[in-house]
DNA sequence: GTGGTCTAGACCACG
DNA sequence: GTGGTCTAGACCACC
């Protein structure tokens, strides 16, 4: 499981966690069926407390994508997020894609950066 | 002042102000030496608290986009982000797109998203 | 043995399996006497682990409906309830009862669910 | 505001905090645009952890009854459940009806009880 | 003032 | 073994 904290990123801990997990998911390397790491796992490779993980692994939930159950783990049951516009993920894009050109680059350099983070999208 | 406040956003109401000044700048709509509205009209124009507009521009003047003075108002004095925080941008980036790809949209459809975006960022 | 697990159901599988067999004694399928199947066979039959089926068991045993004794299997010794949670039950009754409102159910819609619920469960 | 806990209810707090504002929307006490009582003024009343409540509001979010923000409070937003199919309820009603049945109520004890809990729900 | 996040650690429930 | 709940308390973010 590659998935990294970054202590100076402004999203919270477990929202960095379900991105993460969210990005293997969108990738393939988690594909339905799959089960997830036990929580005190990630917790103990992240460096992180077990509810932080508990609270990314409800978010995902919550999003439709996996399924958690009391005493047999977390599995992905679905690549498809349940609310699709809950999430405002266009307006979030824009965002971000204005905070990259405000950075300095130009239209090609945002465009080759996506295209490098898409290509690592299996589904896409 | 073309600021959008969208309840269903998830994001802070001061972070949507600031993303929406940003995305001018980055349009070019507001450049170089622009004054920016002050506070109290922007805060009546979007209907939120004055507090909310005054962090946004605190935020604004952190990254070195603009420069509050008390009594001037405030004004822009860059075009480019003061902070080198390109790792989480794109790293919010790579959030960002794998959300759309789970919500089901093709490498295509993205892209388009992309562009249609990145075209009205004026120094893309 | 008309059980069914449903996999979406919120309730642990241990529950459901009870609530199944409560359900079968309520409508007068198994009487005071009669001997349920062994716990192997329920839990083959239904796909779940036999512990999982031993715990709706012990449940039952604990409401005073079933009595379990080591190798002669478990059998229906009451049709009421030993506990006297009355309290409890009305009150989830309530709380399903404001779901179902909540779901946009009328009166009259929630009565016929009611209805038809009792009309399957003999001794009402 | 009527909310009240039961040490011997299996349901976990949170739940039944949920619950007790769940009731008290279906029955048009907190209307749609009504504000909730901070979550620590009802952790106080209730003895429980400010933690506790905020799962409850959490839990009435993402049913989309209330929309809690950041600075501003907890705000009813709707009197219709978001997620209609995701409790089970039928399935629960099933199973409360037959707990009742099996304490040795008659069917129309068990309707008297229905009754008297519908006729407090003000949109039934 | 409001709610959100995170931690440490205890204890419970499920399979 | 698995995840869930709850607590106490600290600290942060938002309005």
């Amino acid at each position: 499981m590659y998935i990294t904290i970054d202590e100076r990123d402004n999203r919270p801990i477990y929202h960095q966690v379900a991105d993460g997990i969210k990005t293997l998911i969108a990738a393939g390397e988690l594909r339905k069926g799959s089960t997830l790491p036990p929580v005190r796992q990630v917790a103990a490779d992240l460096g992180v407390n077990q509810n932080t993980v508990a609270a990314a692994y409800r978010e995902l939930q919550k999003e439709g994508l996996i399924r958690v159950r009391h005493g047999s783990g977390a599995k992905v049951v679905s690549q498809v997020l349940a609310n699709k516009d809950d999430e405002r993920a266009e307006e979030r894009l824009r965002a971000v894609l204005a905070d990259l050109v405000l950075s300095g680059r130009t239209r090609s350099e945002v465009l080759t950066l996506v295209n490098e983070a898409l290509t690592r999208l299996a589904r896409a």
